[in-house]
DNA sequence: GCCTACTGTTGCATAATGCAACAGAATCGT
DNA sequence: ACGATTCTGTTGCATTATGCAACAGTAGGC
């Protein structure tokens, strides 16, 4: 019984993500100022990472190295990140990638956006709701490398 | 500092669905047998919903018409649905879709493997976690037409 | 110093999508 | 009953995001 339960849950969790997923690109599609979806992944991960490099973001965002070349570079045209000069005493290859003034200010207007159009959709829930959907939701993404 | 905690958690929130969205969108263009994303979500939708149309669909999905009647007709190619005859007793106008006996047992085999991806990615959950992640999903996407 | 491996780039390609215009048909108003 | 309106679905042209394969440059290993 309890065992059918979780099966039944597991499948309602399936269908939640994919309509989580499509409705969060279809939305991505119509809202792309300042910061396109994939504008404002990147540059909040080279924010948050330091020493980010072009090959780091291909592996977490799981996308091709030609991707984030192009993407990065579409970055740095848009004067939103920088390569740092390369430093000599740096072992490793790779160039290392960091947010220009522009770019944070940027990724401040979007994710000051974002912010306000979630506290509204969860304005009817309490905080401990709001925490426990973080939670969940930080639970869920763990360790997912598929 | 309640309220701080609440701004810290809707924050994460949003971080947590643009990685779970990049993530899912990630694999579905990597893992695409039988069914791709769309297809199988498009399926997903016309299987649990009598009546549907194409022009329902792209309501529902948030896409243009032209996206929809493309992607209907693909699956009609593949031998997945299919128009039903015109009842002319049937008031309104649009095309009502319905699955073939073919799609049905793509749609089944699919949902299968997915069903069984997620509970090997769950299967260090307790009942009553995957139970709020269910519950916790549906009610974030509830009401959730942006 | 040469070979290997890593990183980033580029040409060519696909998938998914939207806009605008169009065509056909159902619905509405007179 | 007929013309106008509206809805639905299609199609040409376009953009965005992405991947593969091959390549070039350079750091690292032996």
């Amino acid at each position: 019984m309890a065992e059918r339960s979780r099966e039944a849950d597991i499948e309602a969790v399936y269908g939640h993500v994919a309509d989580l997923t499509r409705r969060v690109t279809a939305r991505s599609r119509r809202l792309s100022e300042p910061l396109t979806f994939v504008q404002h992944s990147l540059v909040r991960f080279i924010a948050a990472t330091a020493g980010t490099r072009a090959t780091d973001i291909a592996a977490a965002f799981q996308l091709n190295r030609s991707t984030v070349s192009r993407q990065v570079n579409e970055l740095i045209t848009l004067g939103l990140v920088r390569y740092l000069p390369h430093d000599d005493d740096e072992p490793g290859r790779g160039r290392v990638l960091e947010l220009t003034a522009h770019g944070r200010a940027q990724l401040d207007r979007t994710a000051a956006d974002q912010q306000r159009i979630l506290t509204h959709r969860l304005s009817g829930w309490t905080d401990a709701q709001v925490a426990a959907l973080a939670a969940t939701l930080a639970h869920f993404n763990e360790g997912a490398d598929d």
